[in-house]
DNA sequence: TTGCTCCTCACGTCACGTGAGGTGGC
DNA sequence: TTGCTCCTCACGTCACGTGAGGTGGC
């Protein structure tokens, strides 16, 4: 599905019958699943239909939802719900990084502090023995 | 819907009839939605119904997206996609959390880093030129 | 002209809600 | 006995996919 002249998975490359061919559906059930709001593919300047990569993974995508028993009123809601938790992940994932910097950020202020120790005071290096406590 | 004697919302205290009437839906409509997966009231020891104010909530958003023209498939994915929501938004708030507690930490460790700058070393603060680089 | 596109209309199938009908335990 | 519960079966309605039928521009 990628790998396409330009990898533009958003360019507009198929006529309806050739999209309705790779999704393995008919042209009119894609003219359908317009109507209702399930995907929006690019018009030519005369008016035809020019669906994308993207459009037949959505399409695909549809297929999946209707095969698994639900109407074109839940695939729409399905996607759209799915969508939002696309975000939340990636929100969720940066969050994550906001943390993990943060905590970075203590220990090498942490460190910065360690370094104008003199060579006088260095002690050795002892293993933590079994003690009464820590 | 709250402030039921106990407060538990999971309590089961409805018999079919009453659920139905309470959601304004026929009871054999919950038996489908039963069967259907949607929802799992308890039961008593003879093996009859008993809902909660849970329950009766959850029919009442079925009712909901079953008026917006979805099939019960599609209910239950949206169901189980919200479920999903809520608990990435839930995790984002602490998440956030998260990030402000590190970010208060590194000022108060900022704070206790210029205590003990003694008054000598002061220097007059200079904006950065515009240097050749950076 | 051929083969595509556009559209609307109609039919078959299926899901779901509703009701009927018959059973059994407080 | 009454009024509930349990269940299954059948019917009406609606959504959706499919196909036909007619139009128009490369």
């Amino acid at each position: 599905m990628a790998g396409r002249a330009g990898d533009d998975s958003t360019r507009a490359l198929y006529v309806i019958s050739v999209a309705a061919e790779l999704a393995g559906l008919h042209a009119q059930t894609l003219r359908i699943y317009e109507r209702k709001g399930l995907l929006e593919p690019a018009r030519t300047p005369g008016g035809s239909r020019r669906y994308s990569d993207r459009d037949i993974e959505r399409l695909l995508r549809i297929q999946q939802l209707t095969e698994e028993g639900l109407n074109l009123a839940g695939v729409a809601r399905v996607l759209a719900l799915e969508a939002e938790i696309g975000r939340l992940r990636r929100e969720n994932q940066e969050l994550r990084q906001s943390v993990q910097r943060a905590v970075d950020d203590a220990h090498r202020q942490h460190r910065r502090d360690l370094v104008p120790v003199q060579p006088s005071t260095l002690v050795q290096w002892r293993r933590p023995g079994p003690g009464p406590r820590d």
